[in-house]
RNA sequence: UGGGGCGUCGCCAAGCGGUAAGGCAGCGGCCUUUGGAGCCGCCAUUCGGAGGUUCGAAUCCUUCCGCCCCAG
């Protein structure tokens, strides 16, 4: 499969996090030729002392003077927090579980922080994102990264739209062992730090103490009902539950409950056993879709309802105002709205969209 | 007050003389650019209390305490 990339001479911006894998995707572009620039985002960052980046800044500034290349800081600490922070907060108030990942990839780093760098003088753009883009006749496609445990190319769907021109993911063909191994060979001034964190602007594990703080509404105690409408128990504010989810509802039975469904209106948490969860049909809002063009209504893919869930057989109905209908082969029972769901085929990304919820049998 | 039943981990619950199953919940870990799921591990020296019988008791006896049911 032949991967996208810059001729040699070109100019491009690396958007460098202060790890490892961006340190690498850089060396493989000057490898190629390429005049490279290294960017990093000033983000704006809840529970950090200075409430923002900066040991990943410093980070990234040394990688980039360690391999000889310039680097630039671009500061998006408020257009972060008005297009990524407060949507997010928006959609826990209204009992979702958002993903702003694909968003803000969309709007941040393949949006704002882009379109500086070609203010800067790049035209083309990078990422440390296990991904791969691969020429078609129609224009670039976006493909899963060649190593399937680090495929990254969930997060990235709405990019679909036109976002992939003169953009390179120069890991993509490579697994994660080999870019240990050239890490190795770099000798990075790296600190020792944990290979992932939870989403990148908080602390882990403070996702309720993070929506009780901006959307104290979310976070209010209020019953947990089993379908039938009885109570159970009581649960500590919807922002710390997401469907599908079954620690913490501290219900004692004779088989564990999951959460079936979030009820902002209600601040109720509805709950069920594994064999009574599941729908076939989810509705999802704001679809990109490779091209810009839908499929044809009924066309088969794969699709995935979690960043880390498999992806499953299923059809694809759109509908108008880019919402779609995807029918699974089989009952899912963690169809959670405010997540993204991502259509392939084989290893090409086709399309993707926001979950907005799960259709009852009935209604499907 | 008579008659009957029951009290085993936070909840449910095996065990019925041979040295405390299991499920749920909880906790910890693995995994992981989203708390999920899943998987792995941990979780009653003790069976309402006190005596007694026995080589040996949660299991038998006595008594006390606490619940429940039926009588009244």
């Amino acid at each position: 499969m032949h991967v996208h990339l810059p001729a040699a001479g070109e100019r491009i911006a690396i958007a460098m996090s202060g790890g490892v894998d961006s340190a690498v995707a850089a060396h493989r572009l000057m490898q190629a030729g390429c005049h490279v620039l290294g960017v990093t985002t000033r983000l704006w960052r809840q529970g950090q002392a200075c409430d923002d980046n900066g040991a990943d800044l410093a980070d990234a500034e040394a990688i980039c003077r360690h391999l000889g290349i310039p680097h630039r800081v671009v500061d998006l600490r408020e257009p972060f927090r008005r297009l990524v922070v407060a949507p997010f907060v928006a959609a826990y108030a209204a009992g979702r579980t958002p993903n702003p990942c694909p968003g803000c990839n969309a709007r941040i780093k393949f949006g704002l922080l882009r379109q500086a760098t070609r203010e800067m003088g790049y035209p083309w753009f990078a990422t440390g994102h296990y991904a791969r883009i691969v020429r078609s006749p129609l224009g670039p496609e976006l493909f899963r990264g060649r190593d399937l445990t680090k495929d990254q190319s969930y997060v990235l769907y709405q990019l679909l739209g036109g976002g992939l021109r003169e953009t390179v993911f120069p890991l993509g063909n490579l697994l994660k062992s080999q870019v240990e191994k050239i890490a190795a060979t770099l000798g990075l001034p790296t600190r020792h730090r944990a290979e992932s964190q939870d989403l990148c602007f908080l602390p882990a594990g403070s996702y309720g103490d993070f929506v009780q703080r901006w959307a104290p509404e979310a976070v209010r105690p209020g019953p947990i009902r089993g379908i039938g409408g009885e109570t159970l128990g009581t649960h500590r504010g919807l922002a710390y539950y997401t469907v599908g989810q079954r620690r913490g509802l501290g219900i004692a039975a004779p088989e564990p409950y999951y959460v079936a469904q979030l009820d902002a209106a209600s601040n109720t948490i509805y709950v069920a056993h594994a064999a009574r969860l599941g729908s076939h049909t989810l509705e999802a809002s704001a679809l990109c879709y490779a091209h810009g063009r839908p499929p044809a209504a009924g066309s088969w893919a794969r699709a995935k309802i979690r960043y880390r869930s498999a992806a499953v057989a299923a059809t694809v109905w759109p509908l108008r105002h880019a919402r779609a209908r995807i029918v699974f082969a089989r009952p899912l029972r963690d169809i959670t709205p405010g997540q993204a769901v991502v259509l392939y085929q084989g290893e090409r990304v086709v399309g993707g969209g926001t979950i907005e919820r799960a259709l009852t049998e009935e209604e499907a």
